[in-house]
DNA sequence: AACTCGGGGCG
DNA sequence: CGCCCAGAGTT
């Protein structure tokens, strides 16, 4: 009965927000509770710009570590812009998301070359960096140099479907240029960062996704959600896909005491990661699983080698897929011409690659077994 | 507008 | 297990 489509439903700010009670009751409580962050010591633009991308679909929990790292070693942008790609990479490593870390760099060269190392503040000119797009580019004008930009992402969705009871599905764009609107008309002057800040703030530590604390929500009195008793149905958000399963064969090819690993292109899925070499194949019984990836072997990397048991199993699942890895262990005929993504490493090597999640499980298991 | 792109934490 | 996380780039 419900169709997919709806009527387009369009939202205005109640008077209250006008007469800045929303805004000065939210800064008041933020001046108050917000939590000592490692990238709120002070506003350099470049501090904020990591933290940023950083933070880009990742938990503060889990930013933390990675950022103290990261400023650590690139401490400026033009450290960051003459530093080799590898070592980017390798600071990234288990973060995800790894294309963050490219376009990092390569905006921060951007910013080296064409704007002598200043992080642009112009909305116009910043948008055009890599990886900077409309959250980020609120989120650093406004926070490093107090422009009066929005900057909506899903703490601040979550916050105004609720504040304002918006039934639009929240995984829409559309939704999002909305809800910037909305923003833009109650950003207080002199505080666009404190405000963004605070209502991310407010989303992540009380309008939380489930079991919002309504009770101790210092803007309580101007949701219209928590008015009609709603908050826990909102916000609306349409279901994702469920992953595709990928059936893969792996390979752990012993030569000695070094293992064959492959480095993955440069574009797309982990790219630029080592891994074990793997193949994606459907076969059902062992003795095909086995002549895929000697096929394979020797077609990928000029080399015989014995595809001999079984070693482990490893599961890994992404947003968009879910990796069914079988692992074997080979070994090494002959073949000396090896590709220039591919080496034979020791196992102490391996630990100086970057690897993905998935792909360390299986060193570790070597490593164990040893 | 839909798809790709990671990994972990939590109820 | 499913959902969500200070989203952006590509098609």
């Amino acid at each position: 009965m419900t169709g997919k489509k709806r009527k387009t439903l369009t939202y205005t700010l109640p008077e209250e927000f006008h007469v800045f009670g929303f805004s000065r009751d939210l800064l008041a409580w933020y001046d108050g509770q917000k939590r000592d962050l490692p990238w709120r010591i002070n506003r350099d633009p470049y501090r904020i710009w990591v933290s940023e991308i950083m933070l880009q679909q990742t938990r503060v929990e889990t930013v933390k570590p990675y950022y103290y790292a990261f400023m650590e070693k690139f401490p400026t942008v033009e450290a960051l812009a003459d530093a080799p790609e590898e070592e980017v990479l390798k600071a990234w490593e288990g973060l995800g998301y790894y294309s963050r870390a490219r376009n990092l760099q390569t905006a921060a060269r951007e910013v080296k070359a064409r704007y002598g190392g200043i992080v642009p503040d112009k909305p116009e000119e910043i948008s055009t960096l890599k990886g900077i797009g409309p959250y980020t580019a609120g989120a650093i004008l406004s926070i490093a140099y107090e422009k009066p930009e929005p900057a909506v992402d899903g703490n601040v969705m979550r916050v105004f479907s609720r504040l304002l009871y918006m039934t639009d599905d929240i995984a829409k764009p559309a939704t999002r240029i909305k809800v910037e609107h909305l923003v833009r008309q109650v950003i207080p002057v002199g505080r666009a960062g404190d405000f963004n800040q605070a209502l991310m703030e407010l989303g992540a530590l009380v309008c939380v996704p489930r079991t919002p604390q309504c009770l101790t929500c210092p803007v309580f009195d101007y949701c219209l959600a928590r008015r009609e008793g709603v908050q826990e149905e909102l916000p609306v958000k349409g279901k994702a896909k469920p992953p595709r399963p990928v059936h893969l064969q792996v390979a752990v090819v012993r030569r000695e005491n070094h293992v064959l690993m492959n480095k993955r292109p440069d574009q797309g899925l982990l790219a630029g990661m080592w891994e074990f070499p793997m193949v994606e194949s459907d076969a059902e019984t062992p003795a095909a699983k086995q002549e895929i990836l000697q096929d394979s072997l020797r077609n990928r990397f000029g080399m015989d080698a014995e595809v001999l048991e079984p070693l482990m199993e490893v599961q890994h699942t992404f947003s968009h897929l879910h990796w069914n890895m079988e692992v074997w262990r080979c070994d090494w005929i002959e073949g000396e011409a090896l590709p220039a993504q591919a080496r034979f490493v020791t196992l102490d090597e391996i630990s100086s690659l970057t690897l993905p999640v998935a792909h360390q499980k299986i060193a570790e298991k070597l490593k164990s077994d040893q």
